[in-house]
DNA sequence: TTGTATGCGTTATCAC
DNA sequence: GTGATAACGCATACAA
């Protein structure tokens, strides 16, 4: 079988206590015993056992991330990103979706999952009930949130400025001389912070250019995919007084209501124009290329993970909020319209 | 602090061994001693410790996927899936990216990784070495290859038919009356199987149709990722006699390929027709949709999870071979010449 | 600096 | 059917 610590001892005629020093890299062992420990270890082919470390240390030194959908580009770029900071770090990770299943996303942040077996929980809905942070309270789990901006310093979170996100896309829409301006994404139950965020950065911005907002053009979006904003832009697209440009929540909404224009005989950015917000690099080989907000996310990743690993090394210490800079990224989707 | 095995048993005034069998399902218990222990449970919010367990009985419950990096669509797709039908089988799934990185390969392979935590490992390579998999011969992991097809019974695995599926593309530029066909995909170093076998496909298809393959139009790619065949297609439209078709081993490579025809000036697929491999839901929004061959990810995902499940359990049975089937499908991207 | 002994929370082996 | 108890492999308090 496979060679444990007593092994390594017996056959290095040392103490367990001293291969468990070497091992661990600690500092105070003679030279002439570490040689020999180095020695067993390499004969035996001794790997220590990561179980029962945790199960001594209590640490497990895996994370979890907890997405909607794994092959959402937005999600899946994340994951890339917080793979790799947080392998930096020492950490794995592992991902649960939780498929836009509200009991899902309740286990896992109650703990009511009886398999948890992680040291902190990144947490980065597309939608998150305000209620269900409720529950987070009374837990115990480290727990970072990702793109959520809501929480008033009740727990650590990363993210961006959502309503300004918004704003500044739909202000680039009318700076291109564009005037019925739709918006898709908006979710028909009221607490769910991002999109909500959005919507009052979209209204704001049209307010500020002197333009009422229309209830018929904000179109909700049951999820962020490519099919709900190629249905959405249809819908749009068949009223009777049709928009000349569309401020979708996600990318992958704006993909799909760019093929929705084409596949209705218009062009864009010609008869429509199409922005979103993501900036995944689909948008930036599409054709038209997408105009986006993008957001950042290694950075995001990068201090998600530096912020769990500090809440859980400290798990008292006052929540901190970071906020993720975003930047407007203007490609040919809504090319202005006398250019 | 947290409630224990010991704790519930006091609790409920029985042994642990009591409590340890109504926890675990067991079947022999009577229904007073199981009313008293789940009481007890449910007043104390007592939860398993993962850990313990596994410490005790030797498996995780998680299962390791190794992909080249998990923001590349397919793997994301084939990621959602996996863990999908993972949980369906009571397993977790790690992800661990490679990054093309032979040395990280080789460590999850041989298990020289110190952390390893996992039951099994589903290893789906953009590409894999075969020197990589001898290594594993002398390992006890249990391993299942995803994509891969050429190792003759020594490994669990399940891959479409590569050199078929290449040759179903091809054959369809070519029954749409294209005959200078590029390809974009291959790779410079020879021991990697899954774009061999996509050449030979190539090739064949060419020959079968009377046409001699040129080593001009053999491209490599040294990622899969859209800027790779982005910069190929350059290179090919920028030569003297450019292609009229491209086939691509992935449909990443494609959306970078169709982006730079377009950046040239030319149509697709009027001057020049392009399709992938692999069905990426991007592909089908594209404009113009991608032609490509469609991987049926879900069968894969399952399979996959379903043979390394079998594989745990019965570590000495012989190596399965899956054929996953591939199917092509024709969208705009390839629409016939004279047409 | 190194050795000995205990316990992390389970499951499983033995008795009863 | 249930109770006591020995591992699982490691890290560390305490001794030497």
């Amino acid at each position: 079988m496979v060679a444990t610590l007593r092994d390594v001892a017996e056959h290095a005629q040392v103490s367990v206590r001293t291969v468990s020093n070497v091992v661990s890299g600690y500092t105070h062992v003679s030279d002439k015993m570490r040689r020999r420990v180095l020695d067993a270890i390499e004969e035996l082919d001794y790997r220590p056992n990561p179980v029962a470390r945790t199960l001594r240390t209590g640490r497990t030194g895996v994370l979890a991330l907890v997405v909607p959908e794994i092959d959402l580009p937005y999600f899946a770029e994340l994951a890339r990103e917080v793979i790799n900071a947080a392998a930096e770090l020492g950490y794995r990770v592992m991902i649960d979706q939780t498929g836009h299943d509200h009991e899902r996303e309740r286990e896992l942040l109650t703990g009511a999952d009886r398999t948890m077996l992680f040291d902190g929980v990144l947490f980065s809905p597309l939608v998150t009930r305000a209620e269900l942070l409720e529950m987070q309270a009374s837990r115990t789990m480290p727990l970072v949130l990702l793109g959520e901006h809501d929480f008033d310093g009740r727990y650590d979170h990363v993210a961006i400025d959502n309503v300004q996100a918004a704003q500044d896309a739909v202000a680039h829409l009318i700076a291109g001389g564009r005037r019925r301006i739709a918006a898709i994404g908006a979710q028909p139950d009221e607490d769910y912070a991002t999109p909500q965020q959005r919507t009052t950065g979209y209204e704001r911005a049209l307010r500020a250019a002197g333009i009422e907002p229309e209830p018929d053009l904000l179109r909700a979006a049951a999820h962020y995919r490519r099919a709900d904003g190629y249905r959405a832009t249809r819908e749009l697209l068949d009223a009777p007084d049709r928009p000349d440009a569309i401020f979708c929540y996600s990318d992958l909404l704006a993909m799909g209501a760019m093929r929705a224009v084409f596949d209705a005989g218009l062009r864009v950015p010609e008869d429509v124009a199409v922005i979103g917000i993501d900036d995944v690099e689909e948008g930036r080989y599409a054709r038209p290329s997408l105009s986006t907000v993008s957001l950042d996310t290694p950075f995001i990743a990068r201090e998600a993970v530096a912020r769990i690993s500090a809440r859980i090394g400290e798990p008292d210490a006052p929540a901190v909020e970071v906020r993720a800079p975003h930047a407007l990224r203007v490609r040919e989707s809504t090319a202005p319209r006398d250019a």
